[in-house]
RNA sequence: GCCCGGGUGGUGGAAUUGGCAGACACAAGGGACUUAAAAUCCCUUGAGACUUGUUCUCGUGCGGGUUCGAUUCCCGCCCCGGGCACCA
């Protein structure tokens, strides 16, 4: 062993050991603990990012410092491996998306193993494996039979030059990524999962997770499911037997409605317009908004505008007609997609109304003032008693909307209603590298599915892909074209693939038995290992990918194949990697490769530099230089360990009364210990962790040259042990090159995490700060837990404190123990 | 626009339950060692003031408030980031 650090030799030599060793390999084992720890899987772009390091190196320190204290514990990877950048490869380079994606599985494969991570590989797999897609293939089938899988029409961006469907991504400023020409909205049919049935549960098991998951993705998904309970109004057409069904949580304004506003893709708008005077306006109209994008009209400056497309319907309480508009601003996604426009007291409305000149009645009326149309600038979203009502006048605005529904009910015309913002999944992708939806088109037999036994439905890996046309699969006959599972009569298959989402949503569970070939899962792996104990991934994914694995673990369960109602116990959210003020990436050109920090410092430096920079939460700012702090500390630590080598082998086990002088280290060890274990355990928090075994080792810089006597050595020999257990998850290489330089056989990620005397880990003086008045005068030590009557008397007896207090009379004195002690006095 | 976060020295960050703002690093400056450089080790380092102290004043995006005491809680702004259902 030499005297010098050398990551480049030391790093490769222990991957290569532990490699041997089958040291991450894991099994089922009901004797132990387990602990599941997951992170997100990576797309396989190409090359590791940044992001990648930070998130497995959060995941690893938690699952080696989780196998030290004693868990069974499950660390898989694998590959996101299907999706559009594997067909953008093909276009640009003519290269196979499998030969492409399976190539970038390889690299990344040895760059992550070149980071030292604990995966056990045994488990590795692609979701482009078809061992993988076949069973998410069963699984719609499954979900079909339930009536968990629907069809219908919904809009797709569409480029009419290269006449093909584009991904939101693909649409850049309302233009076509590749040919600038005009985007819009097409209608086309496609396969829906019902997440909707599941809204309520989604919502219930929020509760659930409050323990474990960060309360801000709780916020965002309770939001984004957004429940409301409100009433469902239907106004009858004039002249056709059609009603147009409203959702509304303000019934109390029902007697102000004057007009309806429709959403331009509401399937009554032709309906209504056809054979009128106004039909081509309408469909102009309609034709117009959906060329414009989504957040454009959402967006409160929007100018809103909209046109009458000749019909009334009729207010159910007043029994005025209401003249029914298309209005560019409703959405069609959100309630029914019709809004009874009540100008007086919706500001949407009002500013509607304003602008085409329509009736405006007020039907709310504050308490301290008076509202009235003909001067009202705004309109009155506000509490107050009910006008221009008939019998509900003078009714509280509140109690009018149950008071208003169930007349409603009474004449048949609404009903009390709970409506979600959450729509069904959407998951028909018209793209190549996806996983083919298992479903055939029979003109004798309608929409039939695969027979389980003839699943998987292969995608086809000689296809030609231009990004131009209709999606690739179309053009291949030999997949297209098939015969029909029910009659054996020639049929057509469905060239739609599933959404990647889909196969994130269960990947957790195939790592339980990934080599499972007779059905998706072993039952009793999956009973053993579900559900994760501790998911990390990125923020961005809080609310779609989140939910989705909810949502399709709770599908799973009811179909039979798992008992767990949620996938993940606990989520840790990490933060992006920022540099230069803005996220890295590749268009801007700010990305640090993690391959050349690695061949520069070594893994364990990447590591420990990635961990100290910032909590995980948080984004995180790279700077260059960091990682050479993190660098030196590593060959510092070496040195102190080769400079105590001999002392530290030939050593005495801890002795429970260290010699008066080392008192101080024999504490600081314990206090470190303590830190660290609770940083991880509790916090998460890293680069606290971090800091304080630095802090540690700076202590022991001090000293280490005055440490001689056999009493003596055994305190710096459980320092110097201690630390280097506990660096192990976070710098495993060099922790176990050092443990066996200190002559251990065994490797550290079986080893006992160390624990701490309480009494040790405690400090016996403290410094209180004395204010006066609140500001700080002076600072005392104190032996630990002094009585407040003690505190005082020393406080009063200090220079500073007298100066401020002069003569004035003390009249309170406020004491926080071991703390803070406050002086009141004020002349 | 809507939903959710964040803002602390020259920089990354620390302050765990409302109780000493700036731990630990980086950068910068000074010194030791060296023929020299690198490496290493030691010291200084929020701003300002003077009476240079166990000193004072200011200071956690901005403006208010609650409190003996606010980076932390409340109200109103500003700026930055994430998500918005076909990027993964």
């Amino acid at each position: 062993m030499t005297s010098e650090y050398k990551p480049k030799e030391i790093e490769p030599r222990w991957q290569n050991k532990w490699e041997k060793s089958n040291l991450f390999e894991v099994k089922a084992d009901t004797e132990k603990p387990k602990y599941y720890l997951l992170e997100m899987f990576p797309y396989p772009s190409g090359r590791i990012h940044m992001g990648h390091v930070r998130n497995y190196t959060i995941g690893d320190v938690v699952a080696r410092y989780k196998a030290m204290t004693g868990f069974n514990v499950l660390h898989p990877m694998g590959w996101d491996a299907f999706g559009m950048p594997a067909e953008n490869a093909a276009i640009e380079q003519g290269i196979r998306p499998d030969k492409w994606t399976y190539e970038n599985v390889n690299y990344m494969k040895k760059q992550l193993k070149s980071m030292g991570f604990s995966y056990d590989w045994d488990r590795e797999y692609a979701t482009c494996d078809p061992e993988y897609y076949r069973w998410e293939q069963l699984f719609f089938i499954k979900m079909y039979e339930k009536g968990l899988v629907y069809r219908d029409r919904h809009f797709v961006n569409w480029c009419d030059t290269c006449m093909t469907v584009l991904a939101n991504e693909q649409v850049e400023g309302g233009v076509c990524w590749r040919c600038g020409s005009q985007v819009f909205l097409k209608e086309a049919d496609q396969w829906f999962f019902r997440i909707t049935k599941y809204a309520q549960e989604l919502l219930d098991d929020i509760e659930k997770l409050s323990k474990g998951w960060p309360e801000r993705v709780l916020t965002m998904q309770r939001n984004w499911i957004g429940r409301s309970t409100g009433t469902l109004i239907r106004f009858q057409i004039e002249g056709l037997s059609e009603e147009i069904e409203v959702f509304t949580t303000r019934p109390d304004t029902l007697f102000g409605a004057t007009f309806m506003s429709l959403a331009p893709e509401h399937p009554l708008v032709k309906i209504l317009s056809k054979e009128s005077l106004h039909e081509k306006e309408v469909l102009e109209f309609v034709d117009k908004t959906l060329r414009e994008d989504k957040i454009t009209r959402t967006s409160e400056t929007y100018e809103k505008s909209g046109v009458f497309t000749g019909r009334y319907c009729i207010n159910p309480v007043t029994g005025s007609r209401m003249p029914i508009y298309v209005a560019n601003f409703v959405l069609y996604d959100y309630g029914t997609g019709a809004v009874m426009a009540v100008p007086a007291h919706d500001q949407r409305d009002f500013e509607f109304a304003k602008k085409y000149a329509l009736p405006i009645i007020v039907v709310i009326q504050p308490e301290d003032e008076n509202i009235d149309p003909e001067t009202m600038d705004s309109a009155y979203e506000g509490q107050g008693r009910l006008v221009n009502s008939v019998e509900f006048n003078g009714i509280e605005n509140t109690d009018a909307i149950r008071k208003i529904t169930s007349h409603l009910e009474k004449i048949k015309k609404g009903s009390s209603t709970i409506n979600f913002r959450l729509r069904d999944w959407g998951i028909s992708r018209q793209r190549y590298w996806g996983a083919p939806i298992p479903m055939v088109f029979c003109n004798k037999c309608g929409i039939v599915p695969i027979k389980e036994e003839d699943l998987p439905v292969m995608l086809p890996m000689d296809v030609e892909i231009t990004g131009k046309g209709r999606s690739p699969l179309e053009e291949t006959t030999s997949f297209v074209n098939t015969t029909c599972p029910r009659c054996g009569g020639p049929a057509k298959r469905e060239t739609d693939t599933m959404d990647t989402f889909v196969e994130s949503s269960w990947y957790f569970i195939r790592y339980c038995s990934p080599k499972c070939t007779d059905k998706p899962f072993d039952p009793d792996e999956v009973a053993y290992w579900m559900p994760v104990d501790q998911y990390i991934g990125g923020i961005e994914h809080a609310i779609l990918h989140l939910l989705y694995a909810r949502f399709f673990t709770k599908v799973l369960r009811d179909l039979g194949y798992i008992d767990s109602n949620e996938p993940f116990e606990r989520l840790l959210t990490q933060g992006m990697v920022i540099k230069d003020g803005a996220k890295m990436s590749k268009s801007k050109g700010n990305i640090v490769d993690p391959e050349a920090l690695i061949n520069t410092y070594g893994a364990d430096a990447t590591r420990l530099f990635s961990l100290f920079a910032a909590p995980p939460e948080k984004d995180m700012d790279w700077s260059d230089k960091g990682i050479e702090g993190a660098y030196r500390f590593l060959k510092r630590f070496w040195r102190l360990v080769v400079d105590t080598k001999d002392k530290i082998i030939s050593g005495l086990p801890p002795v429970s009364e260290p010699p008066k002088p080392l008192e101080g280290l024999k504490r600081k060890t314990h206090q470190t210990i303590k830190k660290v274990t609770e940083d991880i355990e509790t916090r998460f928090r890293f680069n606290t962790a971090i800091a304080a075994m630095m802090e540690l080792v700076n202590e022991l810089y001090k000293i280490k040259d005055n440490i001689d006597q056999p009493e003596e050595i055994s305190v710096l020999k459980e320092a110097i042990e201690s630390l280097i257990i506990m660096l192990s998850p976070f710098v495993p290489h060099i922790a176990d090159e050092l443990w066996q330089t200190i002559g251990h056989e065994d490797m550290l990620l079986k080893h006992p995490w160390p624990g701490y005397d309480p009494k040790w880990a405690e400090e016996t003086t403290v410094t209180i700060a004395v204010q006066v008045n609140g500001k700080m005068r002076a600072k005392i030590p104190m032996p630990k837990d002094t009585q407040k009557s003690d505190a005082k008397a020393l406080a009063l007896r200090e220079q500073n404190v007298k100066r401020f207090i002069k003569d004035s009379p003390i009249k309170k004195v406020i004491y926080v123990p071991d703390r803070i002690i406050n002086i009141i006095a004020e002349p």
